[in-house]
DNA sequence: TTGTATGCGTTATCAC
DNA sequence: GTGATAACGCATACAA
């Protein structure tokens, strides 16, 4: 049981051939005589040698078939937002073609820089950041600093760096507008969480807001009510947009809600029953994103309709793309307005 | 441009010490006098180097710094279940001292064995066997093979694989018995997926279950009621559940159902709420979890609470075990009984 | 088609 | 506290 583990060199000496070839048998990079193969094979399986270990062929060939994909937020919560789940989707399917694993980092709440396990620390051909904000911003240069190739979803990190981009801000305005000409203008919004804490409460000046995505949808929005108060949730749930809801419709009530994201504007519509309220007769409600929210029927939600998989597979082209010497592109995407049942004129 | 990237070496030289030292000064296993880790850094700082390389340093220390967790599902689909997020959250904290970070890995559904990174394409230090089934047994061959430690949670591959386990039998028996108390005879249930494929429809023999869970509760179940008529829904979701629901309402109607996720049993009670029954007057519902069911407000399921971020947890204690040469430990959790307003005396 | 030689970049061990 | 040396296991250029 001590004795060491078989090496490749170890099977081409018992087959009675050079490491080289041994090693040609298993990456299949150049032809080998039937005979030979066989010969290797059985000496592989005799010495119960399972194939060439990842971490020596990574240090030689440079690759180590992993791509790291960067959170902010904690893992499980990163995952139960629908919108995330459909990008890692587009984005699995995205690599496949090159077999790179996807690797789960979390950016370090604690500041405990020496556990975690970071873009430095473990070996990966790429990284994708995910939810850019300042705070991640800082990754990039690491990994670029490692010639690590890096692409960016939903953020700004520098010229040079491929980004996937959505069209937040016009996609929200093109929904403000929708509701400006039924006639509404006493609106409100619930945002997404303003910074990694994920505050509740109403937001004052949009510079306080540290995510880029929650900043440019709210931009959107005030492009067509500049006033509108603004309420930010902790994060994209159902029972956010109830909490939310529930703030927004106990003082002047507002005859529109925005919301920018569906989970969220299920929670309006929910606090909107709770209040007595018919959606939309009584108050119109929106969202973003255009997921499928579970349990929502019958309402169809007035929404933008965002192509989260599509996102996430450009990202993963683009990774690709670097990894062969190809210049990678910067996407920016676009949202569909839908037209649901949860607006109505005023 | 075309200049090679700096090593360690190269620093070493540059600050005029060994490479054995300045590798010390980076990874901070020996003692090192302040002024050779000034000239170490400030030298590497002048040539750009930003540490050691993961892959070379990954080889000699033998270890890769990296988990993988393997999934039978499409990554988002595995994510998008609040039980595998919460596992996922748990897994992570207990790796995090380790500092390991999480390679998701896709067991190929495809067949393509050679695209896919598996097992034994990319380096890493364990394995975690989630939802095991038959197919996924044998990845555990695989990785014993390389000599990877493996951890299976929910799933039996073998004596001396550590098992991370739910008293699935058990609990769904508790619920089902709490059913029986309250009178009930006229019982149905909906089951979670009984293969990959994830086929919709009525179970006749639970042979023909592949998977553990839910032939483990199914098996709960029976032991209260042998002879309840069992549908099994294609994943866990309220969606399905609402499916399923309309089967089980549109025929003789049951007095209860047991549902074998909270998600399910959600889904349930919209289909019951959809044909005017109330629940619990007229139907009792049950689920299986306890996770919060975003929206489910004013409902509290009568259901098992398991503790699924304790499961990831206990998975990731087990894997660090391993990787210190500690005995890691099998353990089974148990759900405990919750009493909610979704179930009544008949 | 097969073999030989070399180095990928690091760190553990030991001696100093 | 520091340095010399030897692997770690493999894949590739090149020669045969």
């Amino acid at each position: 049981m001590g004795t060491r583990r078989a090496t490749i060199s170890d099977v081409a000496r018992e087959a009675g051939v050079s490491p080289s070839t041994a090693s040609v048998v298993f990456s299949g990079k150049a032809p080998v005589s039937d005979a030979t193969r066989e010969r290797v094979l059985a000496a592989a399986e005799s010495l119960g040698y399972t194939g060439p270990d990842p971490r020596a062929a990574s240090l030689r060939t440079g690759r180590a078939g992993i791509v790291a994909v960067l959170f902010r937020e904690r893992l499980g919560a990163a995952f139960r937002d629908p919108v995330n789940a459909a990008t890692m989707d587009g984005l699995s399917d995205a690599l496949a073609p090159i077999g790179a694993g996807i690797l789960l980092l979390r950016e370090d709440d604690t500041g405990t820089v020496e556990a975690a396990p970071s873009l430095t620390s473990v070996p990966i051909d790429a990284a994708v950041l995910l939810g850019c904000n300042e705070i991640i911003r800082s990754s990039v240069e690491t990994a670029r600093g490692r010639g690590i190739p890096v692409v960016v979803i939903e953020g700004d990190a520098g010229e040079d760096v491929p980004k996937v981009m959505l069209d937040n801000r016009d996609a929200q305005r093109t929904v403000a507008e929708h509701v400006r000409s039924l006639g509404h203008t006493d609106v409100s919004f619930v945002t997404l969480r303003t910074d990694d804490g994920g505050r509740r409460g109403f937001i004052g000046d949009d510079t306080e807001i540290l995510i880029d995505v929650t900043r440019d949808r709210l931009r959107g929005a005030r492009d067509v009510f500049p006033d509108a108060p603004a309420y930010a949730a902790a994060d994209s749930s159902i029972d956010e947009g109830l909490a939310a809801g529930r703030v927004l419709l106990s003082g002047p009530r507002p005859t529109a809600i925005l919301a920018q994201s569906d989970m969220l504007a299920a929670g309006v519509i929910r606090a909107a029953e709770e209040a007595g309220l018919r959606v939309p007769e009584d108050l119109s409600v929106t969202g973003f994103d255009g997921v499928v929210v579970d349990g929502l029927a019958p309402y169809v939600l007035t929404t933008m309709v965002q192509d989260a998989t599509a996102k996430g597979h450009a990202a993963g082209e683009a990774v690709v793309a670097m990894l062969v010497d190809r210049a990678p592109a910067s996407v920016t995407l676009t949202c569909t307005f839908r037209r649901g049942n949860t607006t109505a004129a005023r």
